[in-house]
DNA sequence: AGTCGCGCCTGGCGGC
DNA sequence: TGCCGCCAGGCGCGAC
């Protein structure tokens, strides 16, 4: 389900709640997450205190005094804060108990997401091999042009390319590519020097403005309050393949790429 | 080193 | 109503 915006709408709404709060249980009923959950590690956060939520690409890293807890909510995870003795539900598989009553519950119905710790060798190795956040000066049209120009690869598979920026899956980089004029199935190398720097403009805007409006909904992504994401009603072409286009009315296109499908008109990108 | 395609899962939807 | 195939917001990994 998430990108960058709903991982980042998710950390804001769930902090205020965890921020210097101890952890008094730590409930983990379906550990066969994407990779399995080390129940030991992971309890060791109990009796714990919460410094701070933060971010990086899309996991969240539950930040205690010497290491994290770190999650990942795959295509259709989902974290929210309820009192602790609410029932759960069947794809509710782990809960982060706290002092104050709440609990943290973590909602996956695919497990395709992961809680790891960060002393685990996988979780430093997956947080080593990122590229810069989309929304910092380290992404900027100097380094996308630098990591475009030896690529053969389609300028969207480099732009979901978690080395080249981290954050941006399908529905966003669909939507810069539009905003951008780009064909989603153009070559990287083939991007001419200035083009760069439209690019990084519209993902920066893209992912700024969808996380003002709390991410997008598709069908079950939830603020941690549980209402919606209202980024979808912005959306120019994904999900409208066949529906006119917003600047020529004619209708959008539907490709795949990287088995992904790929939404765009092919008269204003090329 | 870059690129490709697989597979991890469940659930919802459209077609028959 | 029921079954079946297809599709879905991610992403690491092994094979070339």
């Amino acid at each position: 389900m998430p990108e960058l915006p709903e991982v980042e709408t998710s950390r804001r709404g769930i902090e205020p709640h965890l921020i210097n709060q101890t952890i008094t249980d730590i409930v983990i009923r379906n550990g066969k997450l994407r990779w399995p959950v080390d129940k030991v590690l992971i309890q060791q956060a109990i009796g714990l205190t919460i410094n701070k939520i933060s971010r990086r690409a899309k996991y969240l890293l539950i930040e205690l005094s010497d290491w994290s807890i770190m999650v990942h909510l795959g295509m259709s995870g989902s974290l929210r804060v309820v009192p602790k003795d609410t029932p759960p539900n069947k794809h509710d598989h782990i809960d982060l108990v706290l002092w104050n009553g709440l609990c943290l519950r973590y909602t996956d119905p695919r497990r395709f997401g992961c809680w790891l710790s960060s002393k685990q060798d996988r979780a430093t190795k997956l947080l080593n091999t990122l590229g810069p956040e989309p929304l910092s000066e380290a992404f900027n049209s100097d380094w996308l042009f630098g990591q475009c120009k030896q690529r053969q690869s389609p300028i969207k598979q480099c732009i979901m390319n978690n080395q080249i920026v981290v954050g941006v899956g399908n529905i966003y980089a669909t939507e810069a590519l539009f905003l951008a004029g780009i064909h989603p199935s153009r070559k990287a190398a083939s991007i001419s020097k200035k083009r760069p720097t439209k690019l990084t403009e519209v993902i920066k805007a893209v992912i700024e403005k969808a996380i003002t409006q709390g991410g997008t909904t598709l069908k079950d992504f939830t603020q941690a309050d549980g209402k919606p994401g209202y980024f979808k009603q912005s959306l120019m072409v994904y999900g409208r393949e066949g529906k006119p286009c917003v600047t020529c009315n004619k209708p959008l296109e539907k490709t795949v790429l990287g088995q992904r499908a790929t939404v765009f008109c092919k008269y204003c990108q090329n």
